[in-house]
RNA sequence: CAGCUGGACCGGACGGUCGCUCUCGGCGCUUCGGCGGCGAGGGAGGAAAGUCCGAACUCCGCAGAGCAGUGUGCCGGAUAACGUCCGGGAAGCCGGGUUCAAGCCCGGUUGACGGCUAGUGCCACAGAGAACAUACCGCCUGGUGCAUCUUCGGAUGCUCGGGGUAAGGGUGAAAAGGUGCGGUAAGAGCGCACCGCCGCGGCAGUAAUGCAGCGGGCAGGGCAAACCCCACACGGAGCAAGACCAAAUAGGGAGGGAUUCCGAGUUCGCUCGGAUCGUGCCGGCUCGGCGCGUCACAACCUCCGGGUAGGUCGCUUGAGCCCCGCAGUAAUGCGUGGCCCAGAGGAAUGACCGUCCUGCAGGAGCAAUCCCGCAGACAGAAUUCGGCUUACAGGUCCGGCUGCCAC
RNA sequence: GGGCCUGUGGUGUAACGGCAGCACGGAACCCCAUCAAGGUUACAGGUGCGGGUUCAAAUCCCGCCAGGUCCA
């Protein structure tokens, strides 16, 4: 029994509109290693210059979810969790607008950690939109 | 003031907007498990690191003792404990003084420092000889032969083999006490003095050890970060320890209930078909449908226990931090008072901006200063403490040495 | 959280505490009409780094660094 599939989409608190501020609470992030497994297997790609995005359709739930992957090979803790944090401050800011079914994961590069704001904010925001279109395209 | 060096400490500051996480307060929704939003407060380090030691804590094991294994190793103290810390000592190195020299004294510094007069093993090359030492060149001695000189006693030189010698040369990391004087054919602890060494008892000190005395001419080369011996310490695993709740699926254990007849087949265990009875499920009940049925298994129903995903606890009040006082050379201990200081779990402490600070480059200015740009280390808690080790921009304070300037 | 192993020319590997070798590759030359193969020659290292023990260290000891591997 865990949350993820079922209370927080079904209720859709979590969904910020236009006009809400940007927030990103825990059932907006990917929290199980199940979850992380899934999309790696069954989920499509798309690569950007600074990452790799991964995500997959849930069947359940509504609200997109989103995880990252940070391993050993990029660096110390203390520059894995600043990729982490600047990462995670994208996400918040770039949240799309239209609510979507996707798990996402994303594997970022080294360049990450010193690559201007404003233009990792940018990737992430194509990165959605590309999302965006593979899903309702496949709804349809 | 500058350079080098030892120790202690700090590790950018303040504010705004938007986030994350924990705690508390009250609110809304709820399938009562939670979810959402509001307000207040807390939110990385000196090394959080490496995981090299030591503990606490938890589970497992355990009559007692020994072996094996691992670690530690001068002495005393500190401590919960340690391979850590503090103090002392031996020893090495550097500088100065003194001495013919060895050595001794003073100052600084280093400091893994039990035992090779228990055993075993190793010591390449070089060298005559390397552990029951050794005679290559030398030195001394007497002998044979030859040459020269001769005052005809012999002397000198060379060759050969004999003996003595451990001074000198040479080899080596190391050649079996050192220096000086005496002594001698030449030499040698052969003798003496001083130093070193060994033994004995004495004094000082808790002890390591030191000091002086007497005796012995000197045995006992080095290596135990070689095997080893001696003394001491150590049960094993680790918060993914461990405790509790516990889905789905599979499996385990216990219990409950009830039959007879006919026909056919038969390897004589039983099987199949029909009727009847009992029972379980569907159903409010009957009929009906789907199963099962008396040795055992299976099936049905009820109950129990283990346990995975997942969740909760462990989880931060502790050998705790700060101030002051006392004891101690110090490590540290004791006492009064005050304080509560991160607890995540795909893992929170961030993003953007402003002002200031520090450093560096550029520009303006006689200068104080101003403008603009760049940079601000090493590094991120993961059960918790005590150490060690390693990384580290810049800065503060205290001490030592050297140089320059002033008095 | 804990255990174990490795590090030597460019590459792969040897070396009872006593001169750091071997093979491949690269370079030059020879051979050949040419290429390959073959032959000859020298080069390339202070054994991951820093200390210590020893007369002497790749080897023994201590501390770091990098990499690999196993268990929970």
């Amino acid at each position: 029994m865990n949350c993820v599939s079922g209370l927080a989409p079904n209720g859709g608190f979590n969904l910020p509109g236009p006009g809400k501020r940007a927030r990103f609470a825990a059932s907006m992030r990917l929290l199980r290693h199940a979850d992380f497994e899934r999309v790696y297997k069954q989920g499509r790609r798309h690569f950007a210059a600074h990452m790799t995005v991964f995500y997959l359709r849930r069947e359940q739930g509504e609200g997109l979810r989103i995880g990252f992957t940070v391993g050993r090979l990029l660096g110390g803790a203390v520059d894995r969790n600043r990729m982490k944090r600047r990462l995670r401050e994208s996400v918040r800011l770039h949240w799309p607008a239209v609510s979507l079914p996707v798990d996402v994961v994303v594997n970022p590069k080294k360049s990450v950690l010193k690559l201007e704001f404003a233009e990792l904010g940018d990737e992430i925001g194509r990165a959605f939109e590309v999302i965006r279109k593979s899903v309702e395209r496949r709804t349809k």
